[in-house]
DNA sequence: CTGAAAGCGCTTACAG
DNA sequence: CTGAAAGCGCTTACAG
């Protein structure tokens, strides 16, 4: 090409030049860079990635774009990724479409693995990409029986921790607001929230779907608070859903922490804003992210070891929404 | 390739039963079809693009992902782009890092166009695109001298609407948290905001430093709410200061808005939330991220029409943090 | 260390 | 409508 003749060198050369490691002569490396520098030549990654068979693209599948923990992570991945010369090339699940839908676009860009955060993809889509070879990375979710590398929190211990939390500080009565029932991070929640309650004794708790919506949890605060015999220890499923319902407290006059202790989920950097100051427990972002990126980088191994699985321990964050001890 | 085997057809046939309108029998383009299904057969997106010279991915660069505005903006051009056929390269610039080093890798990846949201470019960037043909468009930035499509919001006609509408409702002392000092945004709401109370006569107006962030602006208001002739009414350069002053407020015990307005910029999702209310200028991002699709999609016209420029205006969205008529 | 040649998986004139 | 051939911009054995 132009920057081959200009340096007056073969093809192969300038190949070469670009190449960390590749054998060329310092000359030649001069003579080439100064060709290049000079047509502002950059190697064309596409074309690379033809030959080589890899695109050093990561596709990135997200549904959620509203809530804050997404994005952070959507942001640190981003960022660790580009550190190790990855590109992320970004799906959002449009409204009322499914992530099977966006499938064959991502897989049409030869990306070399997909994560996939915020939402969740079918089992006949995660072995179609097991098929083709292409690494499927879960971020927070589950999807049974399908090949498909997992990265999440232990959503379950997370919500017993939070339930004996509470039973421990004294309260009696307890609700719980569910995100929508078909993830497993509002499911295993739960799960854990009512098993630890149910070890404390306690059995009747009262439940209300807050859509993992501010909104949604605003509504169900209002009817779950204005109700005769009222909860005093709430989890939420997430932190969304927790400033939702400390709203919903605030509106009633409902003193908090004093009348009506409230935990979340995720610990959003709102959490931590003066109007909420929000107890609530860590996801690890950053290991989880970090696995995420080994999880992305590491050579395909031969061994087909393709269904790892990461699982961090939330942390409780304590500041003064709740009465613990 | 094999599909072409399969379904006893040449290369070409199998390419055009996958090209809209290209010339083929129904008998070929089912043939391929059932081959193809039978295969698991999809194009390769990077072999065509090296052909074609359209890799149909658009380059996103953005710098802060803790503000919502922008990840509702990032959410909204993922979703409309693939309406379009149009993928999403995303890049997250590192804190610390600049536009610039990014660059060079987007450019490798042959995208179609450049957003650039939430952070900026130098002008020798702007032209090495314009260079290579590839264009440029500025979200809600402005770099002088430079080649680019700009879609943004009048900062300063938004700044001046707030002190015209915070004036006429007969506040007497003004206040103004900045967001970050090279940002346009901030230093044309700044402007709009002091040439409109100038020309009510006031040109004494209290000004503190907020970086954009919650956290800096609570600290702001918490110095300027606790000086002793303290403002009765404060624009803030962005929701997310608006919502950490209004909390130094709160912490200081002072009545919003009985004895406090406050203003904010964006309209992000949170300003709707009970604990804030906020009064704000909504940034119309579906006109916006409409324009910049447009901007992207359009065909390269030879007229070299490389610097349009959508300006949007801004609207009230009159909640209870502010007095107004 | 270096170059000529083949090939990655497509599309697109060009003939037929 | 259809196929053979060339070519997009690279990398990588293979000889030298």
């Amino acid at each position: 090409m132009e920057v081959a003749r200009l340096a007056g060198v073969s093809q192969s050369a300038v190949s070469r030049a670009f190449t960390p490691g590749a054998s060329v002569s310092d000359a030649t490396q001069q003579k080439v860079r100064a060709a290049a520098k000079a047509l502002g030549y950059q190697p064309n990654a596409i074309a690379r990635s033809l030959i080589t068979q890899r695109t050093n693209i990561v596709g990135l599948v997200m549904g959620d774009f509203a809530n804050p923990f997404y994005t952070e992570v959507l942001a640190a991945l981003s960022v660790e990724l580009q550190l190790r010369e990855r590109q992320v090339l970004l799906f959002a699940v449009p409204p009322g479409r499914g992530v099977d839908e966006l499938l064959p676009f991502v897989l049409q860009y030869q990306v070399d693995a997909i994560v996939i955060a915020a939402t969740t993809l079918s089992s006949a889509m995660g072995w179609e990409c097991h098929r083709r070879g292409t690494p499927v990375i879960l971020f927070n979710r589950m999807v049974p029986d399908t090949p498909t590398h997992v990265v999440t929190t232990d959503n379950f211990a997370g919500g017993m921790q939070v339930a004996q939390m509470l039973a421990e500080a004294g309260h009696k009565r307890f609700g719980y607001i569910a995100g929508h029932a078909d993830t497993s991070t509002s499911i295993d929640r739960e799960r854990g929230f009512f098993s630890g309650l149910r070890s404390h004794g306690i059995t009747t708790i009262q439940r209300h779907d807050g859509r993992y919506s501010y909104r949604g949890a605003f509504e169900a605060g209002i009817a779950m608070l204005s109700a005769r015999r009222r909860p005093e220890a709430v989890f939420c499923a997430n932190d969304m859903m927790a400033m939702g319902f400390l709203d919903a407290a605030r509106q009633l006059g409902i003193a908090v922490p004093d009348e009506l202790s409230v935990v979340g989920f995720d610990d959003i950097p709102q959490a931590a804003w003066d109007a909420y100051s929000l107890t609530t427990m860590r996801q690890p972002i950053d290991q989880m992210v970090a696995s995420t990126v080994e999880l992305v980088t590491k050579p395909a191994d031969g061994a087909r070891n393709d269904r790892a699985t990461f699982t961090f321990l939330p942390q409780l964050v304590a500041r003064r929404s709740a009465r613990l001890l």
